[in-house]
DNA sequence: GCCGTTTTCGGCCCGACTGTTTTCAGTCG
């Protein structure tokens, strides 16, 4: 889709205009892409079925800006940003990446020392070059320098299944603390985005000085990158930075609501605000009150000690923090129409588990796996290896999975009588080829309860192409899922090209269900794309894909997802009794 | 440059910290 190479343009125009210091256009640029970013329909389709006047309709495009879209639908650029990158021809992405330089900053740099990307900036830091500029100075310098250091080494962003438990730890040996009231972590963390710059804790506490100072000094943190009163910033040796803030208990939930975010979501819950005449910030819900000489005077905070008291005053209902992307929520959250979202607590089986049979990792033993489902208070679980194609995978072949099927029917009589309610499903996770066929013959197939068939080979092909191939998979009598539907692997690999509106299409007419992979290493389906698959009525299964048996804990991160995707408990098959569950299967 | 049940002109979200200044700009979240 366009949508997002023309949000990262305006993004950029935003950025540049920023740096020419002209006033109110680059927001305006930066509303524009992000409402290009969060829209679900493509903009070349909506400009083809209802030309400049369908495109002026959606919110924050006017004149100018479709002007630039229909030009970038047209030629592929947009001269205004071509002439921009001209004048300034730096590598935005680059510098704007190091912590401490904004536009500003990045101007001057440019202007006076000609630096246009990381390398230099370094090679310029280096030489100290930097601290004699105007505005600039040793401190900035040192900065600069380490942010460079720290973007080489991290890359930025980090897996939520890595952060979390890292956060988890902290929050328990502060909360160990008898200065701590309460703690919770915020951000995008608390968002649960699949991927996290930086993560934040927000703390109660009426002696913040105390928690601020055991929190500098936890084991593990190799720079204290800012300490206050009330906030301070570490950085642990992982190259993970942490923030926390410290609060009084009556303004905790309206810092836990600033705090989590997002940006977007809380400009818009100001703005209600204002239009209510009041007023939110991080410490409160106040009422404005105006004093004779008509000067504001603000007083009366009217909320702020928990999040539901603050989208209640607002006029609307509690919103989940994975839903908080100004993406529709606030107006349904207006209306009393947000989904129940699916949780942790209705999942009742694990239906994407390789065992020692196939690359289960070490001596994955399905009685292991029958137990750690057991302890999770699962109703079922799914052993699914992969199949022949996947050699260095060991995959089963049909002879194998036979013989497995016999192993998984006899522990399942025993465990059957041990606990009546308890199912052991038999399946495998077969290969997709390159033609759209799978690699397990179709007798076979029909013998096990379930098939999932997933995409491991081949990723470079074309959409229409791969659209194909995954379709024609999905048309097999046998195949009930598709695994992590668009192959992408974070931080490594880029999804391969699907037409996803052509997939859900056929899903929902062969009725074939769509996997939330659940790997803090695919989270695939993501959100936006689970919301598609609701939209469009597509079943979907939230799945570990555990190569051992603590990988089951990944499914908290696979229900975040399908959160973040509106999903709701009858959206997800494996949220249902085994005896609803089965009937979803070909 | 976009928006509009007080407006087609005059507004645009808010507060804290850092490092630079000598009262504040830039950046961040």
């Amino acid at each position: 889709m366009p949508n997002q190479e023309i949000a990262k343009i305006f993004r950029n125009m935003a950025f540049y205009l920023e740096m020419e210091e002209i006033a109110f256009k680059p927001q305006v640029y930066e509303k524009a892409a992000e409402n290009l970013e969060t829209l679900s329909e493509s903009i070349g389709e909506i400009y083809k079925k209802g030309g400049v006047g369908l495109l002026e309709k959606i919110p924050g495009i006017g004149k100018s800006m479709v002007a630039h879209i229909v030009e970038y639908l047209k030629t592929g650029k947009i001269k205004e940003y071509e002439q921009l990158k001209k004048k300034m021809p730096i590598n935005l992405d680059e510098l704007s990446g190091v912590e401490g330089l904004g536009p500003k900053k990045i101007s001057i740099l440019y202007k006076v020392l000609g630096i246009k990307n990381l390398k230099e900036l370094e090679n310029a830091a280096k030489k100290h070059k930097i601290a004699p500029l105007s505005g600039f100075g040793e401190k900035t310098e040192k900065n600069i320098l380490e942010g460079v250091e720290f973007l080489k080494r991290s890359s930025g962003r980090f897996l939520l299944g890595y952060i979390l438990p890292e956060v988890r730890k902290i929050m328990a040996k502060l909360a160990n603390l008898k200065e701590v009231e309460f703690i919770s972590e915020a951000g995008s963390l608390r968002r649960r985005k699949e991927t996290i710059g930086d993560a934040d804790i927000l703390a109660i506490s009426s002696k913040p000085q105390a928690v601020i100072n055991r929190f500098v000094s936890l084991p593990g943190v190799i720079k204290i990158l800012s300490k206050g009163t009330t906030k301070a910033s570490i950085r642990l040796k992982e190259g993970l930075d942490v923030d926390l803030r410290v609060l009084k208990k009556e303004s905790f939930g309206s810092a836990l609501q600033y705090f989590t975010g997002s940006k977007e979501h809380n400009i818009v819950l100001r703005k209600i605000a204002i239009e209510k005449g009041l007023k939110l910030s991080e410490y409160g819900l106040f009422k404005k009150i105006k004093n004779q000489k008509s000067k504001i005077k603000i007083t009366n905070q009217i909320g702020g000690q928990t999040e539901e008291e603050i989208y209640h005053l607002l006029g609307m209902d509690y919103i989940p923090p994975e839903m908080r992307e100004n993406s529709g929520e606030i107006e349904a959250a207006i209306k009393g129409e947000l989904p129940h979202l699916i949780e942790l607590k209705d999942i009742k089986g694990d239906l994407h588990c390789h065992s020692h049979w196939g690359d289960g990792i070490g001596p994955q033993m399905i009685e292991q796996y029958i137990f750690e489902a057991k302890k999770r208070g699962y109703e079922y679980i799914g052993i699914s290896d992969h199949t022949k194609f996947l050699f260095i995978e060991r995959g089963l072949n049909e002879k194998q999975l036979m013989e497995q099927n016999k192993e998984i029917k006899s522990l399942n009589s025993k465990f059957y009588i041990l606990n009546s309610k308890f199912r052991i499903l038999h399946g495998c996770e077969a290969n997709i080829m390159a033609d759209g066929s799978i690699d397990i013959n179709n007798e076979t197939l029909s013998k096990l309860d379930y098939v999932i068939a997933g995409v491991h080979s081949q990723f470079k092909m074309s959409k229409k192409e791969m659209t194909e191939r995954i379709i024609k998979a999905m048309r097999n009598p046998n195949v009930d899922i598709i695994s992590h539907p668009t192959g992408r692997i974070l931080k490594k690999r880029e999804e391969y090209e699907i037409d996803f509106d052509e997939i859900l299409k056929v899903a929902k007419e062969t009725g074939t269900i769509l996997e939330i992979n659940a790997s803090p290493y695919r989270l695939d389906l993501n959100g936006a794309n689970v919301r598609k698959a609701k939209e469009a009525g597509v079943k979907m299964i939230i799945n570990t894909d555990s190569h051992q048996k603590e990988q089951m804990d990944f499914m908290e991160y696979g229900v975040s997802q399908a959160r973040r995707g509106w999903a709701e408990k009858e959206d997800i098959i494996n949220a249902q009794y085994f005896k609803n569950l089965v009937k979803f299967f070909k």
